[in-house]
DNA sequence: CGATTTTGACCTGCGC
DNA sequence: GCGCAGGTCAAAATCG
């Protein structure tokens, strides 16, 4: 699939903590996630602030990783926290996004080898799996089942090599933490 | 013509 | 053991 002209998405590489981070540096920042949380649950224990740069670009991080929010949450969705697949050999990340594109150009060429319809939701999941050779990551990308307009992506594994990172956007973006938390959506258009 | 997408079949784990 | 749901495979179709 081939990258929009102009995604919706817009991660800047120079908010990371250092310049050579990539994408997937980010999204596997600090030792996150746990290894048998739900994915609800996972979203939901993501933070993010709003970061502005010199040139009036924007960006989004990644600030804490709050585990009081996971066990509200599983608690509250009677969520088991242990019933996931993986055993702790999974290093995945899930967000959720506001985007009318399901697809987040992160650099990485991705191919798809699956689609499911899921339960209790009137969208299809998406599976897609690194093209590079050799590179085993995988990623899930479903729209939330309430608000159409967000869209919830999972990272599974870690690359083997670098990304040819460089993308940018004219388009609002939303980071919008989903669970207990009363948290409203991180609007990149806000002023910096 | 190679790469990618589509899509039905198949596999696996889990709850009952 | 059975059925359900999620995840993956692979052949065919499509695209550039």
């Amino acid at each position: 699939m081939n990258s929009p002209q102009n995604p919706s998405f817009f991660f800047d590489h120079h908010q990371f903590q250092d310049s050579s981070s990539s994408f997937m540096d980010f999204l596997n920042f600090s030792g996150y996630p746990p290894p048998d949380f739900s994915l609800e649950a996972e979203t939901a224990a993501l933070s993010f602030s709003e970061a502005g740069t010199s040139d009036g670009s924007r960006s989004m991080e990644a600030t804490s990783i709050d585990n009081n929010t996971i066990d509200g949450w599983c608690e509250a969705k009677g969520v088991n926290r242990k019933k996931e697949k993986g055993g702790g050999c999974s290093n995945r990340v899930a967000f959720i996004t506001k985007s009318e594109l399901e697809i987040m150009d992160d650099g990485f060429k991705w191919r798809k080898y699956g689609k499911k319809s899921v339960k209790n939701s009137p969208h299809p999941r998406n599976y897609y799996k690194c093209s590079s050779g050799g590179c085993g990551v995988k990623k899930r990308v479903e729209r939330d089942r309430d608000d159409s307009s967000y869209v919830i992506t999972t990272y599974e594994g870690v690359h083997n090599h670098e990304s040819p990172f460089s993308k940018y956007c004219n388009d609002p973006i939303l980071f919008h933490p989903i669970g207990p938390s009363s948290s409203p959506p991180y609007s990149s258009t806000t002023t910096l």
